[in-house]
This record gives C-alpha cells, structure tokens and sequence, in this order.
DNA sequence: AATTAACAGGACGATTTAAGTCCTGATTGC
DNA sequence: GCAATCAGGACTTAAATCGTCCTGTTAATT
C-alpha cells in the first residue's frame, strides 16, 4: 500500500529535534525527546549516520550533531538512508538481472517511469518543509512520560 | 522501502492484457496470458471492477471488459483499487483522530506535503504511459508455459 | 591509568502485514 | 436444466519488518 517505514517517521522526528538542540545530543536524550524506545533511536541513528546526514561524537559528551541545515536535506535521503534505495518494485533497471523471469516476466508495463516520478518528488521534498507547520497550538515536544 | 504490493503488479498487466484482447476476457483466460494463479487475478479484478476501472459480465460467456481507454486510467486509481488510499504513514488528515498519540506525537514532521506529492505524481501517470516501452524486442506475451 | 559514557555494527526473536487459496452464492447463456 | 462465469468473504500460510540485545571501539573524566 505503499507505506514507509516507520522508522523513516522516527528519523525525520530525530531530525527535526537535533536541529532544535544547539549542540549534540545523545541517542538517549533524543529518545526521551520524541518518545521513542533508546534501542530504536539508536538503529535510526546509526543509520542516519552512515549516509552523512548526521555526524557523531564518540566517547563521553559525545553524540549527534545534523549534518547540514534541514533545508539541505530531502525526504529522498531520509528513505534511502534508512530503508535502502527508493524502488517501489523488484523490476527496476537497478536489479536488472536478478528478474529471473525475465523472458516471460508477467510485467507487461514498465514501472520506471513511476519510479522516476516518486524520487522526484521526494527530491523536491526538504526537512524544513516539513517542519513548518509542524507544531499545532499547544503542542510541546518537552512533555514526555 | 515504498514499495507496493505485487498485486498492483498482476493489475496493470491484467489491464494492458485486457486492452489487448478487443472483446472481453476471462478471468482464467488472463491469469495463463500473464503467467499468474487464477484465484490470484480472480482477486485483483474483482478489485478493479470494485472501482470502475473494468466491467464485468456474469453469466456464461461473460467475463472482463475495459472500463476505459489506457490513457484515461491513472496508475493512482489502480493503488486505490489494489491497495486502498494512498498514505504513506497512518499519521495522515484522513485518518485524523485515530492517532492516538497526537498528543506526544513523535512525528514532529507533517508528511502530508509528501503525501500529496507522490498522489500528484502518480496521477499524472497513465497506463499507456507504462505500456509504452513495454515490450522489448523478441519479447512475446503469448508465450506462457 | 582506570573508569565511565557514548557510538558502531551485527545478529536474533517476535509481531505484524500481505499473499494466496478456497468456499458458497448469484447470474447468464446453451 | 446444466454449465460457465462473476461476486464476496473468510481463512491459512508465508514473508518482511520492527524492535531488542550483545559485543566491541572510542574518548573524556577522575
């Protein structure tokens, strides 16, 4: 149906509060802040991590620190950060190879060009848009159980 | 990782399959086109005729017509058909209410920008549009074990 | 120099979701 | 009357994902 992950969600919540703190803050602290378990926090992290979107602090009163401005980062990096190149189905021009069924393959239609379109869009798509209008009246981050 | 479901995949080759065959077809007859189960395609069409995009006839001899030209069918509605309303998260406007952490929602990020992003995206998609550059050179739809 | 705090990376189990199948009923042509 | 076909739903099975944990490495503090 199309759906994210919902670890996509998590890291754009990550995101969005690293900006808001100054300078770095912990997987846990972060964790607390969005009300997300520290173990997944961590993953999400790590992951955002691995793509140059946050860098990290080793050892004591180190932690995360964003990357680039939010402005500078799109959805599209956030996705393939976490769940991997952006390919709604297996037959892309990317795997091509691994379609075993090539010679009878039951794809009829060429699903490219609507990959094409989706990265696209997602391209167009930077944190701060999102975090515009993120925060409703009377909606604060600080109040976690 | 955005994906959507293989079923969506069985639709549009059932449909390119249906504008192929000028009269109706059945739901047997298209499942050995496309090399898929016959219950399988039996489901996806029922979807599809469930939206409008094909026509049934019941009875003997009946079977599936096209509900539209290629053109005029968007890949939008066959997600819609298939897979139901395109989200990508639960946390959208049309389930409002239902999130029951609105309160301390984590997501501090609104994803309907993107939401509408990928819709617009992919309504602007037709079917003829994938069918274009569907068949590669020597590659024949007739041939199915 | 030892200890503590924090990231790095991978592996594992459990939950959830989707895929595929089957059944019964309604309708139409021969 | 009989056969063929769609309509609709429920169920079982399989797969992918989520979330957690464990071990190792790095750096600041005492």
């Amino acid at each position: 149906m199309l759906k994210l992950s919902r670890l996509t969600d998590y890291a754009v919540a990550a995101l969005v509060r690293l900006s808001a703190a100054e300078g770095v803050a912990t997987s846990p602290g972060i964790a607390a802040a969005i009300g997300v378990p520290e173990p997944t926090v961590a993953k999400v992290l790590k992951s955002l991590a691995g793509q140059g979107l946050v860098t990290s602090t080793r050892g004591a009163r180190g932690g995360y620190r964003l990357g680039r401005k939010l402005s500078d980062i799109t959805v599209a990096e956030i996705i393939v950060a976490i769940d991997g190149p952006i390919a709604l189905t297996s037959c892309v021009e990317g795997s091509a190879g691994t379609c075993e069924s090539q010679t009878l393959c039951p794809v009829a239609g060429r699903w490219d060009p609507v990959n094409t379109a989706i990265r696209d869009a997602l391209q167009n798509i930077t944190l701060a848009d999102m975090a515009q209008a993120a925060l409703p009246p009377g909606l604060r981050l600080s109040e976690v159980a």
